[in-house]
DNA sequence: CGTCAACTTGATGGGTCTCAATAGCGGTGG
DNA sequence: CCACCGCTATTGAGACCCATCAAGTTGACG
């Protein structure tokens, strides 16, 4: 079995900003307190009590689930204006990393979760949107089935979509989230995107940073 | 790639009861019209309207997608107890099928999801139901991950558990089933079972039917 | 007992992992 | 400004696991 990833991070640096004050009673279209990360801090941690529901507001995340042989398997990466934490009952299952820098806004859960008058409109929202996320999950394990060269594709695809479906793609993330995330191994990422860039359907203008040379050829690819 | 699974089905027979007839604006307690399927019959497909939830009171329903490469992948199997159909906004995006005869109890969305007096109780309980089958799809990607002893292993685990935590478990589905579940082929899923039994863990009873022999050997070779 | 589908078993090849070495990049200090 | 360092990414060679193709076996049912 494979039994190489990321491993257990050596520092995990403290959370920046004092603790989150929001006005109560108000859903997602506050302007709660923001918070603020730096790249590889934690914003919550498996097995932490889900008091927060958060937005991000700009940044990179990561959402992760460490196995206990050690691997690391990376579930989601959240981008601007995404909302994460939802996978949480009573404690999170999984753990959120920032990236980049990035700020965060955080909503408390207790304040339109059980009782009037924030009630159904809220709680609706919240069930929408947990909807989209295991939708989100159920695509991505379609993404797990198939072939390296189409699960980065698949990736790249995706990442251009949600950056203003432009051609010009960043990577916020390093090849080894991609490959906790696509679960591959970063050897295989990054030969993948080498022989990508051979094909002539993307370039390489930087290891973070990428352009999308030929779509119909890459969607091509996917079959 | 992976071209082989269980390509579209020959006949799909259509249901064998009336249209749903439920009482209004009760929830999950209720004693629901039942609805009764035979082996392979659709509960629901991909892309038709939403409108109810299901409840499995007897038999084995599977969930699935089916891919445009006419690959199929399995997202879950439903025993009795289980609820189904959550995944949904306002279409299904999988299929649900009967494995076996089987009988669900429907329930209309509408009745219970916009306006009170149903409201927050009922909502609430949708979230967490939701929450929980995101839960068991963002742990179905991590059985995704291991290796073939690994992923069967974790799904004979998972079956025993669910089904009142005995050593003998049944296997309501086929050997396409569970390779679609796993994403594996039958061949392989075949060869690990019998390489489990010949290991002495577990015991073949019948082609549909296993025992557990050393529970102890079986989660140490999940690792 | 014959037929068909489901399942098992075998031989082979390919895709990805593993191990290992090299190259590139960003930061820091002389 | 450049040399050095650490970390990340790339590239290569070999091994292994699982898919594929193909044949045989079992089981259900008329």
């Amino acid at each position: 079995m494979a039994v190489r990833t990321t491993l257990a991070r050596n520092g995990t640096p403290r959370r920046s900003a004092a603790p989150p004050q929001l006005p109560p009673e108000r859903p997602f279209d506050l302007t709660g307190t923001p918070l603020s990360f730096t790249r590889g801090e934690e914003i919550f941690g498996q097995g932490e009590p889900a008091e927060y529901i958060y937005r991000l507001i700009s940044g990179c995340v990561r959402a992760y689930t460490t196995l206990n042989d050690g691997r690391r398997q990376v579930g989601a990466f959240y981008l601007p204006g995404d909302i994460f934490g939802l996978e949480a009952r009573s404690v999170h299952n999984n753990s959120a990393e920032s990236i980049t820098h990035g700020v965060v806004q955080a909503l408390k859960r207790s304040e339109f979760e059980t009782c009037p008058p924030n009630d159904i409109v809220t709680t609706l929202m919240l069930l929408n949107l947990t909807t989209a996320e295991l939708h989100r999950t159920q695509d991505h394990i379609l993404l797990l089935l198939k072939s390296a060269r189409e699960r980065v594709i698949g990736f790249l695809l995706d990442l251009a979509k949600r950056q203003h479906n432009q051609n010009e793609i960043e990577l916020p993330m390093s090849r080894q989230d991609i490959a906790d995330y696509l679960g591959l191994t970063i050897e295989t990422v990054s030969r993948t995107l080498t022989r990508l860039e051979t094909a002539g359907v993307i370039s390489m203008t930087g290891t973070r940073r990428l352009v999308l040379r030929d779509r119909h050829a890459l969607t091509q690819l996917m079959a």
